[in-house]
DNA sequence: TTTT
DNA sequence: TTTT
């Protein structure tokens, strides 16, 4: 059947993204990625949890890591669970699960370009002209946007 | 700035969908969707809750709808709020939030097509080779499966 | 910081839960759950894809899918993600990623008590009067509904 | 039936929360937040569609709101949808949705307390020695975690 | 009405 | 207007 996987995370990243490029130079950005929680636990005493979690982008995704993220970044992943198996040389089965991102959105007041001597403002996208200002009239279909066939630029940095 | 506007319902629907088919052939489908909540209020007393959303859904999936969904369908809807404001032929400003889906997946035991005449199992993938057996070897991007550059196929009803 | 670590999971149990009590009478749940999600890659090839993750639910929720879960049940699970480490008695270091579920909605026609002999429908909250039939008059707070503090039942079959 | 009726938004408030006090000094905050997204069009086009969402906070969010929210302050909201309807003095039937938040998560740099005197970094949480980094012996229950009874403390600015 |  |  149909199931649903999804995964949404929030959180800094614990090294700058290892970038690499495959054949047909398919771009994949692999990271580390600490989510800290706050719970108050029965005492009333708060108490503080991170998790690390492996966070793998693919092509646009990857590229834009490449260009915008680095270690500390605050990101919001939305992905799926990908458990990945193998065995080490001793033959040993090892298991590990990632996170596969279907979107990125860059969370930091400013995002530094790599060597960090240009700031790009990640809110970069803004200038045009909003539809949502666009008035809509009547009820039903009749005022109704058709939206656009593609789906949200999530690999686009601007 | 990149943000995010998520939606997550599962739920019955009240009433068939309706279907209409814009210029170009592009079809919508709206219906309203009950999501029914139960809480435990602090008398610990079982509160039970309905809220009832607009659901809209365009070409591929407003097809799906058109074929597969029906009066008390329980489906698995993710999408977008969007408010649409218009004034009525008194003046009176209206507004209406609808959830644009982008995601659908029909979650009862079995499907009937139109006519009622060939139940469909919603479960119709599961038997086929799952690639999550597929053995991986190696660790890093070595044994790492390329996904395909399409996206989750989210209208099609096998 | 505050961060945020969310799954949701729509799937299938690949076996009845293995429910333990430990100290305290504390009640963990522990299965495997397979969502799939079909693809479309390139070529337009229909690709049907399994991924199996191991869910472990605490308390109330431990004991609801005592009652009512077994192989083969669709449920949604949301929860957050929780990797654990260990050596084993070799002295390789063990990874394993789980999800620990905070809410479990059953999507099953009818859910069966554990012998299987009384079915019960999961549908048993619906009957007490919805709150969300009773009229809202005014605007701002004053027609506004104050919520009950407590939170959403998660832990209740009824 | 149970259902599910979930809502995750990242955006910028569009003035400073209105927060008020009801029977027995229950706190409620409003303010209106908008969410940005950016789509291709087919034509490769970059169109950014701000949607702007009402949203309600109870007790100890809403307190939190009051403290540390402000014009233009970027935050993660979790919650629910909420239609409210009634009539006007006109006796013309309106209504509207509200996003009823159960969770916030503050995404700035920085929070300023309401005097803007003293910044308060959102970090905080970050330096106590996270329970995750605790080793974990065996499999299965054995060193697993028993988790705090209570909830995350979604009302905790620290 | 926000943000860049 | 749904579902149990």
């Amino acid at each position: 059947m149909r199931g649903v996987n999804k995964v949404i995370l929030i959180g800094n990243l614990g090294r700058d993204p290892d970038v690499q490029f495959l054949e047909g130079n398919i771009a994949v950005a692999k990271f580390s990625l600490a989510t800290t929680e706050t719970f108050k636990d029965r005492a009333g005493k708060l108490i503080s949890q991170t998790e690390w979690h492996t966070v793998v982008l693919w092509r646009g995704l990857a590229e834009l890591a490449q260009k915008y993220l680095h270690k500390g970044s605050l990101v919001y992943i939305e992905g799926r669970l990908r458990t990945r198996s193998w065995e080490d040389k001793e033959g040993n089965k090892k298991f590990a699960t990632e996170v596969v991102g279907d979107n990125l959105v860059m969370l930091d007041k400013r995002m530094d370009v790599n060597n960090g001597d240009h700031p790009v403002p990640h809110h970069s996208t803004g200038q045009s002209s909003s539809s949502s200002s666009a008035p809509h009239h009547g009820e039903g279909y009749a005022g109704m946007d058709i939206p656009p066939m593609s789906e949200p630029a999530d690999d686009l940095p601007f």
